[in-house]
DNA sequence: TATTGTTATACTCTATAACTATA
DNA sequence: TATAGTTATAGAGTATAACAATA
């Protein structure tokens, strides 16, 4: 816990890209504590709440809804196969479809009461109307770059 | 750019947390493309406008608003004054205070049009209200941990 | 020709430990 | 004892290039 630089003026306070940022990386670091109680990092959660949604999806299917790059999914599904929470089986000789397994799903299951705390801790005074509209303007960002 | 999965459905949409990074994540890379025109990082332009809103800092100071390590600091620091944007004299014996150069203080307002710009592309439409709330929640998230 | 999975590799960011000099 | 600056280093996360097998 860092001492806070009162004394410091700090023009970047009034960027929304900066206060984004500075929120996002106090959430992850929030989030990554959280989630270590399950043994898993926000990426493995992330990958694994979205096969046990999208049963027989490929991991590079995966890669492009998370953002992550095909080279680097390889360590982290093979991981969560080594531990028992997801399983591949050949689709079409090149791909593989991948399905939680019983552990995986309530694996999932408990990531997804986890990252439901965390939201909460840190977004409790908002209204569900709130919420929805911090919701919309933070999608509009990805949709902006995406036409 | 990377194609959009639509086909995939993905519970985390309506997670605030990932939302925030996804958005922080998006416009990083919008910020550190425009910032390449003054051949400066991101890290580079923050250090480069706080020490212009803050005569006599040292990179300690910095430092902890920024919530880069003192290690880290280093080499940035260093880069920025062989490139004679800033200029550093013994303070106390241990630290040393920071200045902009005359070049240092166009480059730091430079970047700063560039901030805004940037800003104003993804956040056109919000009103100056609108902006003030979502400025307050994302400060929030960063105040939450303060205490 | 494009895509899937994979390996190897490099680069950036961030984190820690240790040291010197100073307060 | 605590702080400023520094060095070295280690660990993530992310990026590209290349390859084999398949579509």
């Amino acid at each position: 816990m860092p001492t806070l630089e009162t004394s410091l003026k700090n023009p970047l306070e009034f960027r929304l890209g900066y206060q984004l940022r500075r929120a996002s990386v106090i959430m992850m670091a929030d989030l990554t504590t959280r989630l270590a109680d399950l043994d898993l990092s926000p990426a493995e959660a992330s990958i694994l709440i979205l096969i046990a949604a999208n049963p027989a999806v490929t991991q590079s299917g995966i890669g492009r809804a998370l953002g992550v790059k095909r080279a680097n999914m390889v360590p982290l599904i093979a991981g969560l196969i080594s531990r028992g929470c997801i399983a591949k089986e050949p689709a079409d000789g090149r791909s593989h479809s991948l399905q939680v397994t019983d552990s995986g799903t309530e694996l999932a299951k408990g990531a997804q009461r986890i990252m439901l705390k965390h939201e909460a801790h840190f977004f409790a005074e908002l209204s569900e109307k709130e919420r929805n509209i911090l919701l919309a303007r933070l999608s509009g960002v990805w949709l902006d770059t995406q036409g």
